[in-house]
DNA sequence: CTGAAAGCGCTTACAG
DNA sequence: CTGAAAGCGCTTACAG
């Protein structure tokens, strides 16, 4: 039988009200007594049971992470690696992660995960893109929430960001300074506020640092609307090329688009970095173990889940908290494609 | 404020137990109550608390999902998506997933999963490759568990396996069918009990078909220790190029590693399939959206997570049940590769 | 078939 | 600083 408060109590011989107290770290205890009820409690191997605490403290002690079923099952493992950083973060903590997938075209009242129709959880972290009927309804039902690399336009919530722009422009940057004079831009589905800073800050740095021969800055730009894949930076570098302007770098809105541009030009014998330097963005695992291993602009993923938690935490904590944007640093990792 | 329990009881004018009766769909109540009792719930929108009928229940309603930190963060996506079939699953009952990672070397006092040590599940999952001593730990506290994709040899445990044996039988009988003569293996770590049957299949199934020409059939194999990754393979194909034994053909244990040999036999400019067919397993993620698509033999990830999870839940319902071994059926799909 | 009541194991005012 | 007691919202024998 797992020993209960009542037998610490008695154990120790004071009231249950005293265990509580010292256990949840609160004022109005001796040092002596508390001292005399925490080796107890070791002694005795106690673990309050959870399912009593929130019912008498009205908590779930749950939170949830919600992501788009495309994302976690099918794409690189970014996101997956976010959920990592969360229940790492977490392990220091009181709180369990629930992870779900929701569609993309998700109806508020039949496809609500679980842990929100039926209140359990005390508040949700939303991985990258996320329905945004789905962020309405957390805000209209004042449930805490925070938005993990993704940002709804016009709206106040708390979220935590890539620093999309910085990175965009060390790598325009990084690609001048080993002499690129030419530097492309491949990107895609630009509805993705992430895409639309990388290629922002693609924009500012060719004209910053004079790069590029046509005034507009634009002919060396591809981007279409679908989701990313590898098969768009193949479409893409092919463009590209058939423009017959020089070129000899191109930066990629993330590595899935730069494996697939190297790829091609491999396929059409271009000698990567000689001829064209790439460089991605994000530092999947896919770009470590590529050949030849990719320069990257690294995103720390657990970080990023890592301070998601934190807020939301905080947040939960304290509901009249203005809603709050952490931006996380990213730094560039010269590999062998440039 | 949310209903209660004894909200629906006063609204339906019965008690709080018939209330309870109905929830849980147990006997001992008249159609017409029942009926009445139903339709207030669904009025009121009521949903009871989980901590509630959980401590008046003692039980957790979590169920834990251990899985090996690397082959969670930096592998393919073979274990998410078995994660993914149990949260599916378990969207129907009332279990939550709490999804967690360990190391390999891990010490059952220091390193337990939170779950475990507060006894906040009622039952766990461990998927692949996990610690011995976590799987002892769990027998000896009488924790329900089942292993998915692993296996213990000479323990008796319950646990979901891929039909491994028929599938490598499986890939070279295609191979064989397709008129490959001499039928190459490029395996590793066989530690793992999936990739050891697998290859037991390929040396039935070259002796069965009466392939390869050498008496051994063991000329055409390349097996190593380390971890499976895309190099492996392309040394595998270069050590057994090196061997200048007639070759058609080769199955590999997984897909990454026939990933790695197609890239060298391109590299080394073989065509894929006319000079050497190529056979994965697996059915990745990569192997689909390769170039060429891969042929291999796909394996139903989801289903198994399902199985998984439905076999756990038995356990946790009917302890006394024997271990139970249920196997999950696999297809090749011929891509480009064969 | 139905209800009153005890109990699950905590937390939290409230007295003292 | 400490304890007695009520309460959190369910479930489950037990009477009737």
């Amino acid at each position: 039988m797992k020993p209960t408060i009542k037998i610490i109590a008695k154990q120790a011989g004071v009231s249950t009200a005293t265990v509580s107290l010292v256990m949840n770290e609160r004022p109005g205890v001796s040092a002596e007594t508390r001292e005399l009820v925490k080796t107890t409690i070791t002694e005795l191997n106690y673990h309050p049971k959870r399912s009593a605490s929130q019912l008498a403290r009205k908590q779930t002690g749950n939170i949830g992470f919600i992501i788009w079923e495309d994302h976690f099952s099918e794409i690189e493992m970014f996101y997956s690696q976010c959920f990592l950083g969360i229940e790492l973060a977490s392990r220091d903590s009181d709180y369990y992660i629930l992870l779900t997938t929701v569609k993309l075209d998700f109806n508020t009242s039949t496809d609500l995960p679980r842990f929100l129709k039926y209140g359990d959880v005390d508040g949700v972290v939303l991985a990258g893109r996320v329905p945004h009927n789905l962020v309405n309804m957390l805000e209209k039902r004042k449930i805490p929430f925070v938005l993990l690399d993704y940002d709804i336009p016009g709206k106040l919530h708390n979220k935590v960001l890539i620093d999309n722009y910085s990175g965009g422009y060390t790598a325009v940057q990084k690609l001048a300074e080993k002499g690129r004079k030419n530097i492309a831009y491949i990107g895609g589905s630009a509805d993705h506020p992430s895409i639309k800073e990388r290629y922002r800050a693609y924009t500012t740095a060719i004209k910053d640092l004079k790069l590029n021969v046509d005034d507009t800055n634009l002919d060396l730009v591809y981007q279409t609307e679908p989701e990313i894949t590898r098969e768009i930076g193949t479409e893409g570098i092919n463009a590209l090329l058939a423009k017959n302007i020089p070129m000899d770098a191109v930066f990629c809105a993330n590595d899935t688009l730069a494996i697939g541009v190297i790829q091609e030009l491999k396929r059409q014998k271009y000698e990567v970095p000689q001829d064209i330097a790439v460089m991605g963005f994000d530092d999947i695992y896919a770009a470590r173990f590529h050949t030849p291993p990719l320069t990257t602009i690294h995103v720390p993923k657990m970080d990023l889940g890592k301070e998601a938690y934190k807020l939301l935490v905080e947040t939960i904590n304290n509901p009249e908290q203005r809603p709050q944007t952490r931006v996380i640093g990213v730094d560039c990792i010269c590999r062998e494609t440039t």
